[in-house]
RNA sequence: GAACUGUUAGCUCAGUUGGUUCAGAGCGCUGCCUUGACAGGGCAGAGGUCGCCGGUUCGAGCCCGGCACAGUUCACCA
C-alpha cells in the first residue's frame, strides 16, 4: 500500500463530513440514554465566519464529541440571531446605497427587504461552521424570528405583562442618535474622551454691572435646553448669587439659580447648568425641581427648532459653531482641555445621547434572586470561577431592562392602543380585539380602530429564551424535547455577553421551566493578533477561517486555536499554532504509515522488548486516560489536548513504536502486531473530538470497516489499572538510555555503535532488554572488581552508577573535571540537608514524615559521593 | 473613582492542604544527526532572585500586610 508521507486534509475532510450527514451521525431524538445537550449562541443571521467563532464552536463541537462518545445522547442545536439592530442597520445601508431611505417605506415594505436580506446572506455562517466539522443536529437548525421563536417570545411578553413585570413608561434612555432608537444600558460602552471644558458666562439679569456666572461645561450644544443654574447652598464662592437670575447666552432665556447639594464645589467654577433632557442627572434635578425640560434634539442628533438658527446641524458642528459664536459675543471665558469618559453605542460606536422617551422595561430585581442564587451554590458552575463575581455585582445592582427598540426588525412589541386611550397586550390580533372588546364594552370595536405599537424587542429579548425555545418549551411547555433536553449541560460563550446573554437566560430558565437552564458555562477568551489587538473586521488583523483551514486543515487549525487557550483567558493566535497542529496531525499520519508498512509473520515469536512496551504502553494509556478524564471534568481543554498530544507523540511514538519496530524489512510479531492496532485504535479515539476529520480517516483504514461503522459513534476507551512502580521503573530506563545518548553525543559515538553498560548498584533487570536495544548496549556487571574500577565514562541514575568502559577514548583530565564539580554539588547538597538535620527547631517541629524524606537525601547524597568518589579514584589508577 | 483578577523560562501557561530533586510543560532557541514512518522529523542541551518590600513559620512560588505594574468589570462631576 502506497501511502503519502504527507497528510493531506482537503483529500478528506468532505468525505467525512457528508458520510456522517447521510448516517444521520448528528441527528438527535429523545431515547432511554443519557442526554447531554449544548444550544449553540446563535451568531448574527447575515454575519460570516470570525476567528471568536472559530474558538468558540471548537470547543462545543469537542464537548458534544466527547459526550457522544462517552455513549450519551449528545445534541447539539444551532440557529442564528436576528440581531435587530446590526441587520436592519445593514439593511438601511444597502437601501441608502440604491437612494431609497428607510423613512420612505412603509414598515411592511422595509421588512420585506430586510427578509430578503436575510434570505439571501442568513445561513452563511452555518455553512462554514461545517467546514470546521460542528457535529450539529442541523435538523434543528432554529432562528430567533422564525415561527415557533417568534411566538415564544410574545407568548413571554404576554406573560410578563399580566404578570405585572412589564411596564411603560417616560424614561431617560440611551439613545443611538444613529440606529435611531433607545438602547439598554448594557450596550452602552463608555470611553476615554479628550475634549474641551468649555467656561461659559451667563449674565445676571438685571445688573450693569457685568456680573455673570461662569458655567463649566463640555456640552455647550446643549444651553438651548438650559432651564436653570444650581450652586451648592453650602458654597461660599458662589453664594452671592443666591436668589439671582442668569441669561442663558444666545438662547436669551432667563432662568433661576438654584441650591442643590447634588452639585460639586470641587468641580469647575461651582455654578452647574441644568438641562433635565439632556443628562440623568439634571433630569433628576428637574424633576425635584420641577423645572421645565426641552429636548433640543432630533432624533437623528441635529439640532430641532429649540436650536434657533442651528436647528438642522449636527450636535458636535453645533459644539464647534457655538463655541466661536460665544467667543465672539465675549461670553466664553476661556476653554481648556478635558478628559472624560463618554458614552458610546455599542452597535453604531456614535456617542449616545441621553433623551427622555417612551419605553417599555421589564422589572427585574424579583426575576433575578433565583439566577443569583443559582450561581452563588454552583447549581451553575462558571469556568473560570472569576466570572461569579462579576456576575454577583451586576445581579445585585440590576435595574430594569429597557426592552423596547425604535426598530422594525424583529418582534413587534404585542401592545394594542384602544381608541380612546389604554392599550392591551395580546398574543394575536385576534385576541387583542376581543380583550379590547371586553376592557372598553364596546362589542363594535374593529381591529382597525386597534393601533399596533410600533417598537420591536431588544434582540436579547428573544435570544435570552433561546435555551427553552430551541426545544419549544414556550409554546408547548410538556412536549418530549423540552423534557428530555433541558436542561442543557454545557454553554459556551464570550464573557463579553455574560449580561446581555448568560445572566437573561439563567433568569428566564427559571421564571420559565423553574430550574436552570444549564449546568455548566465555559467562557472562552477574546482571540487577539500577536500585538494584543482584538481580532476585528476594522482592524483587517484577523485571518479568514477558512482560507486557514485549506492551508493546514480543519484539524490543524481546531488544535491551533485549542493549544494555549484555558478557559476565559485571551489566544494570543498566531498561525504558527494551526502549524504545530498541523505537524501533529502529520505525526499521526506517519505513525499509522509505519504500523500499516509493516508485514506481519505469525511463525516469529515475540521479543522480549515488545512484551514490556506492550505492558508499559498500556497503563501509560491508562493514566492519560484518568488524567484527561480528570482535565475534561475542569473544562481544561487546553491541558487536556496537550496531555494527549504528549501521549502520542513521546510516549507512543518516540518510546513505544521505537521499543517495538522490527529491524529494517524485518516482519513484526502478530501478537505485537493486533497489541499495536488496538493501542492506536484507543489514541486515536481519544483525539477525536479534538481532530475529527484524521481520526476518522485513519481508524477507516485501520481496519476493515463495514459501512456505517464510524470512530464518531464508537466509545472512549476505558482506563485500566496501572501498576505505579512498573511506571516509575520505566522512566528509570528513560533516564538511563537518556544518560547512554548523553555520552554518545559528548564522545562522538555513532548511535548504532554497540557498547557495553556496567551496572554499579541496584538495578531493576525487568527491562533490560529494552534498555539494551534503545540503548544499542550490552548490559552488565562488571566483568572483575578491576573492571569496575577501571575508568570509563559514569553517570548516577537515581543512587547507581552505570559504566560505559571507553577507557581508549576519553580524556582522563576532562573526565575527572567533570566528576569533581559534579562531587562538589553533591557535597553542597549533603551540607544543605545536614544544617537543616541539625537544627533542633526543625527536628522537633517538623512533622516525622518530611524529616524522614530528609534523612532519605541524607542517605542517597552519600551513597552518591560514594559512587563519585569510587570512579574518580578509578580513573587517576589507570 | 471602586471592585475583582493576575504578575513563575524569550512567548503562552501549569504548579492541589506550605514539606521528597519543586522550580515544570508546550512552543521558540542552541548543538549534533542526510538512506529505513515523519526535516511538517530525531537526539541532546541552555534558559527563571517565582513583580517588589516586609511579616508569619523549623520551612513560603503557595499564607498575611503594603507597594508597583497589567487586565477586566462597574460607576462617573457638568
Amino acid at each position: 500500500m502506497e501511502i503519502a508521507s504527507k497528510y493531506n486534509p482537503a483529500d478528506v475532510e468532505e468525505k467525512w463530513y457528508s458520510y456522517w450527514l447521510e448516517k444521520g451521525f448528528f441527528r438527535s431524538e429523545p431515547d432511554g440514554r443519557e442526554p447531554f445537550t449544548i444550544v449553540i449562541p446563535p451568531p448574527n443571521v447575515t454575519g460570516v465566519l470570525h476567528m471568536g467563532h472559530m474558538l468558540n464552536n471548537t470547543i462545543q463541537d469537542i464537548l458534544v464529541r466527547r459526550a457522544r462518545m462517552q455513549g450519551k445522547n449528545a445534541c447539539w442545536v444551532p440557529g442564528t440571531d436576528h440581531a435587530s439592530i446590526a441587520t436592519e442597520a445593514k439593511v438601511v445601508a444597502k437601501l441608502a446605497g440604491e437612494g431609497v431611505l428607510k423613512n420612505d417605506l412603509t414598515r411592511e415594505e422595509f421588512l420585506r427587504h430586510a427578509w430578503e436580506w436575510t434570505h439571501k446572506h442568513g445561513g452563511i455562517i452555518l455553512e462554514q461552521l461545517k467546514k470546521l466539522g460542528a457535529s450539529c443536529d442541523w435538523e434543528r437548525t432554529c432562528f430567533t424570528m422564525d415561527e415557533k421563536r417568534s411566538g415564544s417570545v410574545i407568548r413571554v411578553f404576554a406573560d410578563l405583562y399580566n404578570k405585572g413585570l412589564i411596564y411603560r413608561g417616560i424614561r431617560m434612555v440611551n439613545w443611538d442618535p444613529a440606529a435611531q432608537t433607545a438602547i439598554s444600558d448594557e450596550e452602552v460602552i463608555h470611553k476615554e474622551e479628550h475634549g474641551e471644558l468649555y467656561y461659559i458666562r451667563y449674565m445676571v439679569e438685571g445688573s450693569s454691572s457685568g456680573e455673570c456666572a461662569v458655567i463649566a461645561t463640555t456640552r455647550p450644544e446643549t444651553i438651548f435646553g438650559d432651564v436653570a443654574v444650581c450652586i451648592n447652598p453650602n458654597d461660599p464662592k458662589t453664594a452671592h448669587m443666591k436668589g439671582k437670575k442668569v441669561i442663558v447666552p444666545i438662547v436669551n432665556r432667563v432662568v433661576p439659580i438654584i441650591e442643590d447639594e447634588y452639585v460639586d464645589m470641587e468641580f469647575g467654577t461651582g455654578f452647574l447648568k441644568v438641562t433635565p433632557a439632556h443628562d440623568v442627572n439634571d433630569y433628576m434635578l428637574g424633576e425635584k425641581y420641577n423645572l421645565e425640560c426641552i429636548d433640543v434634539f432630533n432624533d437623528n442628533g441635529t439640532l430641532n427648532a429649540h436650536g434657533l438658527q442651528y436647528e438642522g446641524m449636527d450636535r458636535f458642528a453645533v459644539r464647534r459653531q457655538i463655541d466661536k459664536d460665544l467667543e465672539a459675543l465675549g461670553l466664553m471665558e476661556k476653554t481648556e482641555a478635558y478628559t472624560n469618559s463618554v458614552g458610546y453605542s455599542e452597535r453604531t460606536d456614535v456617542p449616545i445621547e441621553p433623551k427622555l422617551s417612551m419605553q417599555w422595561f421589564l422589572k427585574m430585581e424579583h426575576l433575578a434572586k433565583p439566577a443569583l442564587e443559582a450561581v452563588e451554590n454552583d447549581t451553575i458552575r462558571f469556568y473560570p470561577a472569576k466570572f461569579k463575581n462579576m456576575y454577583r455585582h451586576w445581579m445585585e445592582n440590576v435595574k430594569d431592562w429597557n426592552i423596547s427598540r425604535q426598530l422594525w426588525w424583529g418582534h413587534r412589541i404585542p401592545a394594542y392602543y384602544l381608541p380612546e386611550g389604554g392599550l392591551v397586550v395580546a398574543e394575536s390580533e385576534a385576541e387583542a380585539l376581543q380583550s379590547a372588546r371586553a376592557k372598553t364594552g364596546n362589542d363594535g370595536l374593529k381591529l382597525s380602530d386597534l393601533r399596533q405599537d410600533e417598537d420591536c424587542l431588544d434582540t436579547w429579548f428573544s435570544s435570552w429564551l433561546w435555551p427553552i425555545s430551541v426545544f419549544d418549551g414556550i409554546n408547548n411547555p410538556g412536549n418530549a424535547d423540552i423534557k428530555y433536553y433541558y436542561p442543557t449541560n454545557d454553554l459556551v460563550t464570550a464573557p463579553e455577553i455574560i449580561f446581555f446573554w448568560v445572566a437573561r437566560m439563567i433568569i428566564s430558565g427559571y421564571e420559565y421551566r423553574g430550574e436552570a437552564c444549564f449546568r455548566n458555562v465555559y467562557f472562552t477568551g477574546i482571540v487577539r493578533d500577536k500585538q494584543g489587538r482584538k481580532m476585528s473586521k476594522s482592524l483587517g488583523n484577523s485571518p479568514d477561517p477558512i482560507e486557514l483551514m485549506n492551508k493546514y486543515g480543519a484539524d490543524g487549525v481546531r488544535m491551533g486555536m485549542l493549544l494555549t487557550s484555558p478557559a476565559g483567558n485571551d489566544l494570543p493566535f498566531d498561525e504558527s499554532l494551526c502549524e504545530q497542529g498541523r505537524n501533529f496531525n502529520n505525526k499521526i499520519w506517519n505513525a499509522f504509515r509505519l504500523i500499516k508498512g509493516w508485514t506481519v509473520d505469525e511463525t516469529i515469536p515475540q521479543p522480549e522488548a515488545s512484551a514490556i512496551a506492550i505492558k508499559w504502553f498500556g497503563m501509560q494509556l491508562s493514566r492519560a486516560i484518568l488524567d484527561m478524564d480528570e482535565l475534561y471534568g475542569k473544562y481544561r481543554l487546553n491541558e487536556t489536548i496537550m496531555s494527549a498530544y504528549k501521549l502520542f507523540w513521546d510516549e507512543f511514538s518516540a518510546w513505544y513504536l521505537e521499543i517495538i519496530k522490527p529491524g529494517y524489512e524485518q516482519p513484526v510479531d502478530v501478537v505485537t502486531y493486533r497489541a499495536t492496532l488496538g493501542f492506536f485504535d484507543s489514541l486515536l479515539r481519544l483525539l477525536h473530538p479534538f481532530m475529527p476529520f484524521i481520526t476518522e480517516e485513519l481508524w477507516q483504514a485501520l481496519e476493515p470497516r463495514k459501512d456505517g461503522e464510524s470512530i464518531m459513534i464508537s466509545l472512549m476507551p476505558q482506563a485500566a489499572s496501572a501498576d505505579e512502580a512498573y511506571l516509575k521503573g520505566f522512566d528509570t530506563v528513560k533516564e538511563i538510555i537518556g544518560g547512554i545518548r548523553t555520552v554518545r553525543l559528548q564522545k562522538n559515538i555513532p548511535a548504532r555503535e554497540p557498547l557495553s553498560l556496567y551496572i554499579a548498584g541496584s538495578h531493576d533487570d525487568r527491562f533490560n532488554p529494552v534498555t539494551e536495544k534503545i540503548g544499542v548496549v550490552t548490559l552488565s556487571s562488571p566483568p572483575s572488581a578491576e573492571e569496575e574500577a577501571a575508568a570509563g565514562i559514569s553517570f548516577l541514575v537515581g543512587t547507581t552508577e552505570y559504566i560505559i568502559p571507553l577507557i581508549n577514548k576519553i580524556n582522563v583530565e576532562e573526565e575527572l573535571a567533570r566528576l569533581d564539580e559534579e562531587l562538589r554539588y553533591q557535597q553542597g547538597f549533603l551540607s544543605l540537608v545536614m544544617k537543616k538535620l541539625g537544627n533542633t527547631n526543625f527536628v522537633d517541629k517538623a512533622p516525622a514524615k518530611v524529616i524522614e524524606a530528609e534523612r532519605k537525601k541524607q542517605a542517597d547524597a552519600e551513597s552518591k559521593i560514594k559512587s563519585i568518589e569510587e570512579a574518580i579514584a578509578a580513573l587517576k589508577n589507570n
